[in-house]
DNA sequence: TTGCACGAGTATAGATTGCC
DNA sequence: GGCAATCTATACTCGTGCAA
């Protein structure tokens, strides 16, 4: 059995508000059954299984994982990984943020909900082992160069894991309807965390009453009524969990678990407790 | 596409109660 | 005692109509 070892490179200067922001990257070799989680992250993290196996669990799914596979991590996501009893997994990871992240993961098909891609090629792990050194050296040009690494590797992430064919974007659907979703993409990856419409907005580039009106008729629903509407999906999953109604609260987006106890009941028609036992 | 105004609805905090 | 739920008051945000 390899001796468990584990290195992590962080960029050397690291700006606020970039497009996209490679923040870190390294790699591990995990004892058995080492497991990282329940935890929460502020940013996008992928890991390549480089050999080895593993589960990574997250938004009740477990997937096992093995050589070449590649599974992130988006924030605000409670989850947790694991490697194998017998076969610990080693693998490599990449932490990064930023709006044109966000826009890569839809294009190349990752998403909470599909978290994984399978197999494909070695440009990944080749792109996590060239940033881990080039933040090792510090160079004021690892900014650029991690930048088109992380390129690379979502190139790769996205010739695996997509058909053939033009990117979702560019499929004729409207402006309206590609902006709508948009926003929908942005409000699922705030579900944990207290947003308000207008900052959506801001992000999004447009004025608040306008992505409001768009929003609505899109998808026939205002963006507040969707994001509750997405938050209580997300706490009936998590409070199948062992967790703690005050922690589904806070991975909900909740900041007062009395708050969202109450507004639980108004959506699903009993508190959180009663709908745990009624699952049990 | 933006900005304003306003009513309606939502979020929050504190106090209290009930259950295990 | 700890956790969860309820009630109330208040502040804040949102949705919408309208004008530009």
């Amino acid at each position: 059995m390899r001796k468990p070892v584990s290195t992590t490179s962080v960029h050397p200067r690291p700006r606020e508000g970039q497009p996209l922001a490679v923040l870190f990257a390294g790699h591990s070799q995990t004892e058995p059954l080492h497991r990282m989680g329940p935890q929460k992250l502020d940013s996008i993290l992928v890991h390549t299984v480089i050999d080895g196996k593993g589960t990574y669990r997250c938004r009740d799914s477990d997937y096992e994982l093995g050589a070449g596979d590649s599974f992130f991590i988006f924030p605000g996501e409670l989850h947790t990984y694991q490697a194998d009893g017998e076969q610990p997994w080693r693998y490599r990871w990449i932490a990064f943020r930023g709006p044109e992240a966000d826009r890569w993961l839809l294009m190349a098909g990752i998403t909470p909900d599909r978290p994984l891609v399978r197999g494909g090629e070695d440009v990944p792990l080749r792109a996590a082992s060239a940033i881990e050194k080039l933040f090792r050296i510090g160079d004021w040009t690892a900014d650029w160069e991690a930048e088109g690494w992380l390129r690379l590797a979502f190139a790769a992430w996205a010739r695996t894991n997509r058909p053939k064919g033009p990117p979702p974007s560019e499929s004729g659907r409207s402006v309206a309807s590609i902006e709508a979703d948009r926003a929908a993409r942005w409000l699922q990856a705030q579900l944990a965390n207290p947003v308000s419409i207008a900052q959506m907005a801001k992000e999004l580039g447009y004025h608040r009453t306008y992505l409001t009106k768009l929003f609505s008729r899109e998808r026939g629903m205002s963006p507040v009524r969707y994001l509750q509407q997405q938050r209580m999906g997300r706490a009936k999953l998590l409070l199948k969990e062992p967790l703690t109604v005050e922690e589904v609260a806070a991975a909900t987006g909740y900041g007062d678990p009395l708050y969202f106890s109450k507004s639980f009941k108004r959506w699903v028609g009993c508190t959180p407790t009663e709908y745990r036992q009624s699952q049990r």
